[in-house]
DNA sequence: CATTTCACCTGGTGGC
DNA sequence: TGCCACCAGGTGAAAT
């Protein structure tokens, strides 16, 4: 489950091996779901332009695209305002790779864009919760996620984000318009780490508490992101290489399992739906 | 408006 | 071996 650590890891993995790199050809799936953008304008809207750089905002990857038809590949590209943007959204189950022309082709691949110089651009997601999008940025704004940025907010901004609500604190955590980037993995990680139970009423929280919690939250994150992400199912990279910070995780999917800190048997709960595990005796 | 619930999907798992 | 109910969870729409 692509979290802002996959993402991250995905979009500068892809950026490293496609950036001045230029779009041939787009072929997209029969699949009407996976695209916020009508399959024939997006293909359209891809078709010739050079990506100029691939990056990370909340869980979504945006490649910053070129003007089709002007300038060649590589560095000449440098100083290109992007006119474009692909936007992938990876869902639950997406895949964004970088493969050889000749690589078997996944099942439940939903878009190849075969790049100039040979290699393709490939999205696969068997549940189809992904999401592609296309936008004109003479048109349209460029994209920009609802919620804070949890690697670079302050500690002022981040217990406003909380202040007088009255819902769980995991399910704020959760809440993309809030924080942008955290999924289940890392609101169970980072509440671990700051000693808060999941169930606790986020307005509740004090000064203190929220503190911790920026504070955990931003560390989970960047170890994760160090070790390449956590492959808890079938999450692979832009190389298909898996990461390692699942290891690391303290209490998700560790149910019944001892704390590593305490070694109390790991508790599962659901809030906002979602399975949510903590130690009853490390979280107050 | 704030919050909660549920549908959308497929693959993997465990029970029988 | 096969069948099937069930679970996983990011998101957005619908319900409360």
């Amino acid at each position: 489950m692509p979290e802002l650590p996959e993402v991250e890891t995905i979009a500068r993995g892809v950026h490293a091996r496609v950036s001045g790199d230029r779009i041939v050809d787009v072929w997209l799936g029969r699949h009407h779901e996976p695209f916020k953008t009508a399959p024939a304008k997006m293909v359209k809207g891809l078709e010739g332009r050079v990506i100029l750089a691939v990056r990370r905002i909340g869980k979504h990857i945006v490649c910053e695209l070129g003007e089709a038809g002007s300038g060649r590949k590589g560095g000449l590209q440098r100083s290109v305002e992007p006119s474009a943007q692909w936007i992938v959204h990876l869902g639950m189950t997406g895949r964004l790779l970088v493969t050889t022309p000749d690589a078997p082709v996944a099942a439940h691949t939903h878009a190849r864009l075969t790049l100039a110089s040979g290699k393709e651009l490939r999205f696969v997601d068997p549940r189809r919760f992904g999401r592609l999008e296309w936008r004109d940025l003479h048109r349209e704004r460029p994209f920009a996620a609802p919620g804070a940025e949890p690697l670079s907010i302050g500690s002022a901004e981040f217990s406003a984000l909380f202040r007088n609500r009255k819902l769980a604190i995991k399910a704020a955590l959760l809440n993309q318009t809030l924080l942008a980037g955290v999924g289940n993995i890392y609101a169970d990680e980072s509440l671990f780490r700051a000693g808060l139970r999941p169930g606790r009423r986020a307005g509740r929280l004090t000064r203190a508490e929220l503190e911790r919690l920026r504070r955990s939250l931003g560390e989970v994150l960047h170890q994760a992101i160090e070790l390449g992400g956590s492959s808890v199912s079938d999450y692979v990279d832009a190389n298909g290489v898996r990461g390692f910070f699942q290891l690391e995780h303290r209490v998700y999917q560790r149910t019944g399992e001892p704390c590593r800190v305490c070694g109390t048997s790991v508790r599962r709960t659901v809030i906002a739906g979602r399975g949510t595990h903590f130690c009853p005796r490390c979280q107050r």
